[in-house]
DNA sequence: TGTAAATATGCAATCGATTGCGCACAATTC
DNA sequence: GAATTGTGCGCAATCGATTGCATATTTACA
């Protein structure tokens, strides 16, 4: 592969030119640098970016750290990360935690040696000690953390109105008569579900609707414990009457297991899920959601990166970002179709 | 940032043998490695693998190509690809063509300027000219096409049989008792549009049913192309009694506004989607589809990297690796449910 | 015409890790 | 005891691009 000194032998020239040339330095002729162009183009020249890398201290890639990539969510993330990122002639590189904290921390390592500019990441869920992100932070790596998030560490934060979400859901089902909202939570320490559990339990109070623990379950939020969930709820004396899920997939679950069981959705039971995966809209009944922005949340991430860039590691103070999740109602809550435009 | 000098200085040796205790160097006794180890890690010491890559020429970076990252499909192939690269020490880089052929084409140069080791790619649906791919496999590079592929370059491929996932699909329509089957398919200079295609019109001879040109039609197969799908096939003065997709998105659309039209699935029109999605097993009634081994080809493609990384470019030979799609039989085109176990 | 200013380019060090070669010293062999 | 083999480590070049400083050549202006 040619570099810029095959181009300087070329022309007689040194790299330094070259390089100069290149780069449309100033100081350079403008003959000399159509020679430079010329010549790098019949070489088929490709700059070798690990080389400036090294050399400036920069390598142009931002590291991103998500739980898994095959999901909807994540992806829309990525996509909007790598949208402005690329914009700005940065690369992004993908890793997978596999929501598991060792694995994590051994990526946060990987994407250190590989010198990324910048690590943008969602924690694992068993993720409970902060020290590989601290350790990132504390090295002047620019850092963003989105969705789930911690706000112990003094760093950027793009999310959205987890509360607001869940207060809007729950409101919702309450103004479709439930009385009995059961939820699906999971793993408390993780703010987006303390936040969720929050907005739900904050809108019962304001409908002076009785909390009641046997409504709430805990779970990883998967298919299946939707489906356990659902089951948990049937074993009740009295059986809810609607369920707020802090998940898609366990919501889905729960549809499909009412439906299993010839429990009408949403009359008897109605549900609300959490994060607008595809198929929410394709279920059936479609299933009511909250949105949770998920390519905004990539691009602000990635646009506060590039602020925290230009502005420099000293003057640039940590942003938290907070979006506006939107309920979308669908037929899955909607107990009176005359009431609400569906969407 | 501590760096292999640091750790020389303190032991009062070089960064020779620093390097050489620290990739476990035979040459270099116990006692030295134990000391590097610990000064190393005392130090906090981060190698940085810009700097080896720039020595070794081996970036330890696999770049991949999907149209878009956001798609349950290629977020799969992603995570494959991602978890067998890893065992092996590499990282990926992500890179979005979003479905343009000039977007691909810089990204191509891109990823050849960030010196990845290999490239994965699946073509974005305007691609017709391969040169930028000829270009990388030219270099030396390991490149391997996965889904959208092309066999008129001399590179390693990992596909399902499309042919024969299309070809199941319609047999198992024309074993429901269809007869006029209609098929949704996409640009045809991608080859498995014209496999599905093909797989479709063998089946139909197979079974001696006519191939009428009307009942196919042609689109990007994005949700709306779906609905108009569906228009079009019902302004037809007879109406089709299956519809096989070569994508989930435009069977689901087709399932949908069949719906909405009081069209009863499977009986009126049973359908088969191609891409097992996660929103296909959700929607009503659930979607019968081809599984398109989504994570198998990502593992496939990065294993076949590895062996073409170990045997050298010389001695390698391209493979293609052709994977065995399934039908997953649903609801959607299930006219007989006594004679199917369902899935 | 002499000199300061502007222009165009070269020199050489640098980023951090790797590695072929060589040298000293120790262990082993005959 | 001399010769051979083995062990442990240092020297210095290398990967390719960048950049502060120096130098050479022009231009401009008094």
């Amino acid at each position: 592969m040619a570099t810029i000194h095959d181009i300087a032998k070329e022309l007689n020239i040194t790299a330094s030119t070259v390089s100069r040339a290149l780069n449309n330095h100033p100081r350079i002729s403008e003959a000399t640098k159509k020679a430079v162009l010329k010549v790098a183009k019949r070489l088929n020249y490709q700059p070798n970016h690990i080389a400036a890398a090294l050399r400036n201290g920069r390598s142009n890639i931002i590291g991103i750290i998500v739980p898994t990539a095959d999901r909807s969510f994540f992806g829309s993330v990525i996509r909007g990360i790598e949208e402005v990122a690329k914009r700005a002639h940065y690369n992004v590189m993908i890793c997978q935690s596999h929501d598991d904290y060792e694995s994590e921390v051994s990526t946060v390592e990987a994407l250190l040696n590989a010198r990324v500019d910048g690590i943008m990441a969602s924690f694992a869920k068993n993720t409970e000690n902060f020290d590989h992100f601290k350790k990132v932070h504390d090295k002047g790596i620019p850092l963003i953390l989105f969705d789930r998030s911690f706000s112990g560490l003094d760093v950027s934060q793009v999310v959205i109105d987890d509360y607001l979400g869940a207060y809007q859901a729950t409101e919702h089902l309450i103004q479709q008569g439930c009385r009995r909202i059961a939820h699906f939570t999971s793993v408390k320490k993780i703010s987006i579900y303390k936040e969720r559990l929050r907005g739900y339990k904050e809108a019962l109070e304001a409908y002076n609707i009785p909390y009641r623990s046997e409504l709430v379950l805990e779970s990883y939020l998967q298919f299946e414990d939707g489906i356990e969930g659902l089951n948990r709820l049937l074993d009740l004396e009295e059986w809810p009457d609607a369920i707020f899920s802090a998940s898609a997939y366990s919501a889905v679950a729960a549809l499909a297991a009412c439906k299993e069981r010839g429990i009408a959705v949403p009359n008897q039971i109605a549900i609300v899920g959490f994060a607008n995966e595809a198929f929410t809209s394709f279920c059936d009944p479609p299933m009511s959601t909250v949105d949770q922005q998920s390519m905004q949340i990539g691009t602000a991430a990635a646009e506060i990166f590039l602020e925290q860039i230009t502005v420099g590691r000293d003057r640039f103070v940590p942003k938290r970002i907070v979006l506006t999740p939107e309920l979308i109602i669908r037929k899955s809550s909607l107990k009176n179709p005359m009431k609400f435009s569906e969407k």
